[in-house]
RNA sequence: GGGCCGUUAACUCAGUAGGUAGAGUAUCUGCCUUUUAAGCAGAGAGUCCCGCGUUCGAGCCGCGGACGGCCCA
């Protein structure tokens, strides 16, 4: 194997060197990457045992800890040296002596690099500074480090490095790893919070032969044994309603989605989200739920507090949340004279004053959206449903009693941004057929979002879908708020950047 | 897709008027047994993103391209 190492690329002179003192080091035979070394304590345990007691206290315990982690500093001494070592948690300092170790220990030791993986046993100290520190009898290398860390005070800032080198940018970034130690708890809060009001966790294909329940543009591919087109999913939805259809009456899936769009701060082509459904709920005790959701993640990673901070601005989580129809939203909100959106031809007027592109196939209810998203959605900074959306952009929601032109439908907005898209599902298969029939007319006129025709769906419907509610959530923009994040990127741990050029 | 900005040593960054590149960290050598951005002395390290052009001469100016960031659609 050592061979192989002299084809590695790009070989700098710090790489040069490392490779040279490795191999020194398997010529004394120090294994560079043994197994069979187990750790049994954290660097967070020591930290706990610590607390506050004094060095005297400590070292009067006398007890041994082992634990492993990364060397991330080494200052060094002719005859004794610190180091700062970082496991999964925490970091420690350890200490090596000489005349601890003896003379042969103590080379390899002065042999072992930043960025090596190490596991020490020792006993607890404080030095004079009164830093908890690990005075090391015994250490193995648990790994060689080949090529250096970035450097040790300003880390690694370049932005397409950390996010192609994800791992590099773990490593020297305690904000990044707590970002995603924080992600990592939101998604598990919320699936606690669902399987505790009785929602079944549920998978369903994320390839689809008709990509359906949103509108996007889709990721093509192809199944080769059966030569057939399948499309990565755009949502989940109606699989998760055929479940309805099926007899559960509480059903979750928390999964990727994949849209074929434009990237951006808010968009990245594959990213998390929830959508849950509840037989016999409405969309408005979905608002309630969903405010209850919020309020568990806040306990959960906000260390309770309400009030998160976001870019500048502090977000007030507390229910009730500001609710607003649409219509309401565009007229009071927007300061939309509302007799110039009654008709379509006056809000093309309205339109065109905002400079807002319009197409041939969109209707009143669609531009209403677009000048909803310009002229409203930036302002609602505090978390407010905008309801009662038009049923031209709501092909699979339930028509509202008293306005059939309007849906039960609400979407929720924070820091400018959409959260949530909820609505009563739409049960009647004659109208959801009657929905996809005027999709399909769009779709000629050339929209090329238009939901696309689901027969199977449809056949479902007709066995008797329960009246239902169900919701979506962005998982990718509740970590953004929660973790004060700018860019979606820096709360996906490998987001989609073109491959990098081959020199 | 459009606009603006960026790309220089492994990392973080300087770079004079256009005269073939510099610091700190990291690395190596020497000294050093409680340091912590350890210290002191010395050394090595570059496809200045790529290509073409202007020029006696380009990291720097012009054009084209790659990748990335932010904003807009």
């Amino acid at each position: 194997m050592e061979g192989d190492f002299a084809q590695m690329e790009d070989l700098n002179v710090v790489m040069r060197e490392r490779l040279q003192k490795a191999e020194e080091l398997e010529k004394i035979h120090v294994p560079l990457y043994p197994n069979g070394h187990p750790v049994p304590h954290h660097i967070k345990d020591l930290l706990e045992v610590a607390g506050e007691k004094s060095g005297k206290e400590l070292e009067s315990l006398g007890r041994e800890y082992t634990i492993a982690g990364r060397i991330l500093a080494v200052r060094s001494f002719g005859k004794s040296i610190f180091m700062h070592v970082l496991d999964a948690q925490e970091r420690i300092q350890v200490y090596f002596q000489q005349n601890h170790l003896g003379q042969d220990s103590f080379s390899i030791v002065k042999k072992l690099d930043i960025g090596d993986l190490i596991r020490v046993t020792g006993t607890l100290f404080r030095t004079r500074t009164e830093e908890l520190t690990l005075s090391v009898k015994e250490f193995v290398l648990l790994s060689k480090n080949l090529r250096p860390l970035p450097e040790k005070y300003h880390g690694l800032k370049d932005v397409e490095t950390r996010y192609r080198q994800r791992y590099v940018d773990l490593i020297v970034n305690e904000a990044v790893r707590d970002t995603f130690r924080k992600r990592a708890k939101i998604v598990e809060t919320i699936r606690r919070f669902l399987s505790d009001k009785g929602f079944l966790e549920v998978e369903t294909p994320m390839m689809q032969p008709i990509p359906g329940g949103a509108t996007a543009k889709p990721f093509k591919t192809h199944h080769k044994a059966l030569d057939m087109e399948l499309f990565l999913r755009i949502a989940p939805e109606l699989y998760l309603k055929r479940l309805l259809v099926g007899g559960f009456e509480r059903v979750f899936e928390l999964n990727r989605n994949f849209r074929n769009e434009g990237i951006s701060t808010q968009h990245n082509p594959e990213f998390t989200m929830l959508e849950f459904y509840q037989a016999y709920a409405t969309y408005e005790d979905l608002m309630t739920l969903t405010e209850e959701l919020f309020v568990e993640i806040a306990r959960a990673v906000n260390e309770g507090r309400l009030e998160v901070e976001y870019q500048g601005m502090t977000i007030d989580l507390t229910p009730p949340w500001k609710r607003y129809s649409l219509m309401d939203a565009l007229t009071q909100l927007g300061d939309i004279p509302r007799e110039s959106l009654e008709n379509f031809e006056k809000t093309i007027e309205v339109a065109r004053r905002m400079g807002i592109q319009t197409e041939k196939f969109e209707g009143h209810g669609k531009l209403l959206t677009k000048i909803f998203d310009v002229a409203v959605e930036p302002e609602l900074i505090q978390p407010t449903f905008i309801t009662h959306y038009p049923v031209e952009v709501s092909p699979l929601s339930r028509r509202n009693e008293m306005d059939p032109g309007l849906t039960d439908r609400f979407e929720l907005f924070i820091a400018g941004r959409e959260m949530a898209n909820a609505f009563s599902e739409l049960n009647d298969p004659r109208d959801q057929r009657q929905r996809f029939q005027s999709q399909l007319e769009a779709k000629d006129a050339g929209d090329e979002e238009a939901h696309e025709m689901d027969d199977d769906y449809l056949r479902a419907l007709e066995y008797g879908m329960p009246p239902a509610a169900g919701e979506g959530i962005g998982i990718d923009r509740v970590v953004m708020l929660f973790t004060d994040s700018l860019s979606i990127r820096d709360v996906i741990l490998f987001p989609h950047l073109r491959p990098e050029k081959r020199s």
